[in-house]
DNA sequence: CTGTTAGCGCTTTCAG
DNA sequence: CTGAAAGCGCTAACAG
C-alpha cells in the first residue's frame, strides 16, 4: 500500500529525480548502455520499479524515427478481412514471424485507396505488407515511391518486393491430373473471371491442356457470382452449354467446386465416375465432402511468414529477392481418379 | 516529372516556408481550423500537396497525448491466434467498428504476461481490448490500475468492462432442449474441463438437470485432450463407464461433438434415434455434418463489435455498463428431437 | 486571422 | 562514466 496511483504518468525526467540521476543516465539504463555504472543502472531501474514508470514509445518512435510496428494492410471490398478464412491463415503466418521480431501488427483492411497510402506515409508503421491483388496499379506505383519498406503478398509489381502464388502451376497441375484420369471433355467454373488469381489459374489449365492439343472452348469457362452458390451456377450453365457434357471439371476454388459438385449431382452426374472435378486452396470443408474433394494446395501460413521475414529482412538493410514464389501441390482425394482406366 | 524524391520527408517547417505561412497556420489547415483564411488554407494545402508531405502521427501523437490505435490483445497458448475460427469472427466484430471511428487495430496474441501490461502502459494504444479468458487475475488486478481504457471480452473482471456470452444460459437451453426430447441419462464431454467457459456450461447444463431432479454423476462427464479427437476421447471414456449407455449428450463445443459423434457411431449408437447430441458455437462444418449437428449458437462477432463500441464509448469519456452478456440459443438440427414421443 | 514560442518524452552528441 | 543541452515534428496557448 506504500505506493499510491501517481496523478500522471511519470516521465523519464520523474525517474532521474528520484535516482538522482540525469535524465541521459535513466536513458542509457532502459537501453543497456554498456557505458554505465552497475550499481547506477541498478538505482535506476529501482527508480523506474518504484515509479511503475514504463517509457513512452511515442517520445521514442519520434526521436529513433522507428515504431516498431508493421502495418498489415488488405485492400478489400469484403470486410471485415479476417473473416476470410484465406486472409486468416496469411495473417496467421504473418503473426508468428512478426511476433518472434518483436514487432506488433497494426492490421487494416482498407476501403479507400487513399488510405493504403496514408498509412503508409504518417510514420506510424516502419514497413508495410500488402496483402491481395485487390490493389490497383496506381496505388501501388505511388507506394515504391515512398521510402517506406513494401512487401507485396500474393500480388506482384514491378519495384516491390513480391510473395506470389503460382496460380499458373496450379491450374497445370489440374489440367495434367484430370487428363492423367483420362478426362476429354474439360471445363473451368469459377465464381468471378476477374480476380486475377482465378485468371491465372485458367490461364495454367488452359495452357496445359494447349500442350495436350485441347483447346478450352468458352462455352466451357463460366463464372456464376461472387456467393456461396457461384460455383453451381457456373456449373448450371456449362452443363446446359455443353453435350455431351464435360467429364473433367477444374474449379477456380474450393468453394466453387463444392458447389459445382451440387449441381453435377442434381444434373443426375456421379462424380468421380462420371465426372471428375478439382478444386483449389484445400480448405477445411474439402476433406469432409463426401467424395472429398481433390484440390490444388499451397502453404498459405508460408505465404504470410515469407512475405513477413523479407519484409523484416528490408527494415535490417538486407537485400530480398525481387519475386518469390509459392508451390502449389495436388492433393488427390475422393472426386478424381489418376488412374486412366477407371471411368 | 516536375518534382523530384526529396531527400527526407517534408515536414510541417518546410510547407510553412513554401508556402509563406507560420507552422501554426500549417497546422491550422491541416486541422481544419474554421478561424483561418480560405485563401491561406488553400495555399497552404497546395503546398502540402507540392511537397507530397503527410503529417507526422507520432509527432501529433505525442502532443496531443492520444495515437487512434486501439490494441487488441489476446492472450492465448495457442498461437497464432487469428487461425482459432473463434477469435477470427470476434476479431472480426472489433475490425468493423473501429474501422468505422477510424481507429486503427494494433494485433498481438500475447504469450507472456508482461507483455499485456507493457502494451498498456506503453503509449502505443489509446485503450485496449482483451479478449479471452485466458488472463490471470493478477494481470488484471494490474491492468486495472493502469490508467488505459480496458474492455474485456468474453471474459469478466470486477473493476474493469467486460462482455460476455452466457456459458450458463448455453448450458441449461441444452439441458431444457435435451430434457424435451425425453432424454433421461445425460453426460457431459469435453475437450478439457480447465476452460472457463466450458466449466460455465457444464455448470448451467448440470443446474438444469438438477432443476428437474436430475444429477449428473462424475462418470457422466469426461474431458478428452485439447486435440483434434479429444471429444472422441472423452465419449468413449464416458460410454465405457456407463450401463446403458447415455442418451442426451451435451458436448462443450462443435468440434468435441462432432468428435463425439464419430465415437458414438462406432459404438453403433445412432444419432438422433439412440442419442440426441447437443454441441456449442455452430462452426461451419456443424451444418454441414450428417446429421447437421443440434448446438447451441451465440453472436461472435457481436460480441467484439459490442467491446468494441463499449471502448470507443470509453474512450469518448462516456459511461459504459459494467457487464454485458452476449445471449445465446438453441438451434435445432439433425442430432436431437424436440418431441419427446419419437425415440 | 496569423506568427512566435514553449513544450510532449525521449535519445544523443558533446563536454566534463 | 555521467550530465547538460539540443532537438525529433507537431499542437496550443499567447500575442499581435
Amino acid at each position: 500500500m506504500s505506493l499510491r496511483a501517481r496523478r500522471a504518468k511519470a516521465t523519464i525526467r520523474d525517474v532521474a529525480a528520484y535516482a538522482g540521476v540525469g535524465i541521459a543516465t535513466v536513458s542509457r539504463a532502459l537501453n543497456d548502455d554498456p557505458d554505465i555504472a552497475a550499481a547506477t543502472r541498478a538505482r535506476v531501474l529501482e527508480a523506474c520499479e518504484a515509479l511503475a514508470f514504463r517509457r513512452s514509445s511515442l517520445a521514442r518512435s519520434l526521436k529513433v524515427g522507428a515504431t516498431d510496428n508493421v502495418g498489415v494492410a488488405i485492400m478489400s471490398r469484403h470486410a471485415p478481412v479476417i473473416l476470410n478464412p484465406f486472409y486468416a491463415e496469411v495473417i496467421g503466418g504473418i503473426e508468428g514471424v512478426l511476433e518472434d521480431a518483436g514487432k506488433h501488427l497494426l492490421l487494416s483492411s482498407l476501403k479507400r485507396r487513399d488510405d493504403l497510402l496514408d498509412l503508409a506515409s504518417e510514420g506510424r508503421v516502419d514497413g508495410l505488407l500488402v496483402v491481395g491483388c485487390d490493389v490497383v496499379p496506381e496505388v501501388l506505383t505511388r507506394l515504391r515511391d515512398v521510402e517506406l519498406p513494401v512487401v507485396l503478398i500474393d500480388n506482384a509489381f514491378e519495384g516491390i518486393p513480391s510473395v506470389v502464388v503460382d496460380h499458373v502451376g496450379a491450374g497445370s497441375q489440374a489440367a495434367r491430373h484430370l487428363l492423367d484420369g483420362g478426362g476429354t471433355r474439360f471445363a473451368f467454373v469459377a465464381e468471378n473471371l476477374e480476380n486475377p488469381n482465378f485468371r491465372a489459374r485458367l490461364e495454367g489449365f488452359r495452357r496445359a491442356l494447349a500442350g495436350a492439343g485441347i483447346e478450352l472452348t468458352p462455352e466451357a469457362i463460366a463464372a456464376g457470382g461472387d456467393s456461396w452458390d457461384g460455383g453451381y451456377a457456373a456449373m448450371s450453365r456449362v452443363l446446359a452449354a455443353i453435350h455431351p457434357p464435360p467429364d473433367a471439371v477444374f474449379a477456380a476454388n474450393d468453394p466453387a467446386a463444392l458447389s459445382a459438385a451440387k449441381a453435377l449431382n442434381e444434373h443426375g452426374l456421379r462424380v468421380p465416375d462420371q465426372v471428375a472435378l478439382v478444386g483449389v486452396d484445400d480448405i477445411h470443408l474439402a476433406a469432409h465432402h463426401a467424395p472429398p474433394l481433390t484440390t490444388v494446395r499451397f502453404d498459405k501460413r508460408g505465404l504470410g511468414a515469407t512475405g513477413a521475414r523479407h519484409l523484416l529482412d528490408r527494415l535490417a538493410g538486407r537485400q530480398v529477392p525481387a519475386l518469390t514464389t509459392i508451390a502449389t501441390e495436388l492433393v488427390e482425394r475422393g472426386t478424381s481418379r489418376s488412374d486412366r482406366g477407371t471411368r
